[in-house]
DNA sequence: GACATATAGTTAGTTATGCAACTAATATAA
DNA sequence: TTATATTAGTTGCATAACTAACTATATGTC
């Protein structure tokens, strides 16, 4: 059950949607202008980090649909870009949490802008009743292949 | 505008549906169990080589929503396993056409059922109403994205 | 307490992705 | 017809994906 897990490189889109793509292309360009060059992956985790700062690793790999030695991999080049950094917990030792630090703090407002603004831009005409049509035949389709072992 | 296409890690999921990735898999074990190991990627290609044999490697990538750099080197494997040939054109001898081998044609029949009982199960209970739907909001989307050039 | 088991994270290995710079062949324009 | 631009494909580079094997810490059971 705990391996049963949603992987992102197939499914990533599909879950988020794909003004995903765009809010994440956009950032990337915007970050670039800025001297940051942030990846749409990295991207990923630091909005979860934003949200809620001090994660575990696992549950980072979990909100981003990642596996573990991905979610590793891209705190590695996090680290390296001081944009995060590693604290091991106090009352497990095996966990790293996972915290921002002061450089990428500030980002988090134009971050929040832009994907508002590009979200807007993407479902533009589409309703509500539709976005939950959407949703619910999404969690259908799942439900119809993790009963058979096949997701 | 040529260079505006899907890409493949981002969209691909997508467009082609949350089944592909059961469907994908289940060909794997499959393929594995039979002695070939076929990744989820290289069988895209040959999915659409069963469909159309003799495409050249542009419009492969086209059809799967890669850039030509990922598609050259997917085909860089499947031909390593005898699986597909090049072959120069005649009529412009920049372009590769891309055929399947003996090893690979017999493989479409099982892929195809295999595909369609996959099929079946993940939309079990969903109408073609709502696959409609689906479908439009995607392509809405899609056009609301690309629209701003943001896709 | 000791031994088996589970959990969090890392590392190694292979494939895949996208961008950019390149080669070779073809098409267009002067 | 020669110079220029376009097109198809390849290669180099860095990042990322997944699997499997590994380390270290924690938990459970006898």
């Amino acid at each position: 059950m705990s391996n049963n897990q949603f992987k992102r490189g197939e499914l990533y889109s599909v879950v988020n949607g794909m003004a995903t793509t765009a809010v994440a292309r956009r950032l990337q360009k915007n970050f670039r202008n800025a001297g940051l060059d942030i990846t749409i992956e990295q991207w990923s985790v630091l909005y979860h980090l934003w949200k809620e700062d001090g994660l575990s690793q696992l549950e980072l790999g979990n909100r981003t649909f990642r596996d573990k030695a991905s979610t590793t991999r891209l705190i590695d080049n996090l680290e390296k870009q001081e944009l995060v950094v590693r604290v091991a917990s106090k009352e497990d030792r095996r966990i790293n949490l996972v915290y921002l630090t002061d450089i990428a703090k500030p980002l988090q407002q134009i971050t929040y802008e832009l994907a508002n603004q590009t979200m807007n831009e993407a479902l533009l005409d589409i309703t509500k009743e539709e976005i939950d049509i959407v949703k619910n035949v999404f969690q259908r389709v799942y439900d119809n292949l993790t009963n058979k072992d096949l997701l």
